[in-house]
DNA sequence: ATCCAGGTTGTCC
DNA sequence: GGACAACATGGA
């Protein structure tokens, strides 16, 4: 990596239990990647950010603006990462069942992120019956063709998530340098019914969860898995539960009698320590470990 | 080559 | 209501 240019620099104080390798690498986002230097880069709220721990700190910068005001930009990344939950509450709540506080324990540098709506629907629409590899290639391709094209002091070429606008009116086949397949009518589907505003996604904010599914289920290719996720990822509602194949697998073996009551508001933050935990532990779920 | 991946849909019972 | 193959793509 060609790194000449200097990093405007802010500096986030206390970044308590914040783990970047763990938010940033766990499955809920797909555009942060990490530097030879151990700085994370990746587009968010159509910046181009880097970002970097140093002992109790957060240190970030823009790339894409950086005249950006540190301030500014400080107010931008704690409402990115969450910084204003109380985290260390929710591991508290994990302690009353012996594998969700060892997951918990392991997992804890997560930080539900609050990404945009549209770019978690989209994102986890195209995660469906595929992994993460393949997902983060789907999503930077859509960028790369429908993104518009931000600035970067690095000199590299780097591109919005593509707006529903923009997709809306596409068809099929000019989605096809995308490669995701099946994928592509049900991203199209999405992008229409948020156009026409038969679903506004920022209105969902005041939508209970369950009620919240049932309309991004009228979108072809949402079920309730993708539902959950854009809820959970793109909404911040923490009671979302997703269950996908880790997930459910953890669930038969470990909780068959579901996740314990005082967990439920928090269930999303829970299922993603496990989901972490699972992943890097396969051998807690018995057998084979599948 | 066959199986699988942060699932959903359509079909058949 | 539940079971089950099909769906595009690419890595293991």
């Amino acid at each position: 990596m060609l790194q000449t240019v200097s990093k405007p620099t802010i500096i986030i104080l206390d970044r308590q239990e914040l783990s970047l390798a763990q938010t940033l690498d766990c499955g809920q986002c797909f555009r942060w990647v990490l530097q030879n230097d151990g700085t994370w880069q990746g587009v968010a709220g159509n910046k181009v950010l880097w970002v970097k721990e140093e002992g109790e700190n957060l240190l970030a910068g823009s790339l894409s603006e950086p005249d950006i005001e540190p301030e500014k930009l400080a107010s931008f990344l704690r409402e990115y990462f969450d910084m204003e939950t109380d985290y260390h509450a929710i591991q508290g709540l994990c302690g009353s069942h012996p594998t969700l506080k060892e997951a918990s324990a392991f997992a804890g540098g997560i930080h539900i992120l609050r990404q945009e709506p549209w770019e978690s629907l989209c994102t986890f629409i195209l995660s469906q019956n595929n992994n993460i590899k393949r997902i983060t290639g789907l999503v930077e391709r859509l960028c790369e063709n429908f993104g518009q094209p931000i600035p970067s002091a690095d000199g590299n070429q780097y591109f919005s998530f593509p707006a529903a606008e923009v997709l809306a009116p596409l068809s099929e086949e000019r989605l096809a340098p995308v490669r995701c397949g099946f994928r592509a009518k049900y991203i199209l589907d999405a992008a229409r019914k948020i156009t026409s505003g038969e679903i506004d996604l920022e209105a969902l904010r005041q939508v209970p969860t369950q009620q919240a599914m049932e309309i991004l289920m009228k979108i072809k290719g949402v079920g309730p898995k993708v539902a959950q996720c854009a809820l959970l990822f793109g909404l911040h509602k923490m009671d979302c539960l997703p269950r996908d194949v880790w997930i459910g697998r953890a669930l038969d073996t470990l909780f068959p009698e579901g996740f314990p009551q005082e967990i439920l508001p928090v269930a999303g933050v829970a299922q993603q320590y496990l989901f972490h935990y699972v992943r890097c532990h396969p051998e807690v779920l018995g057998g084979s470990g599948k």
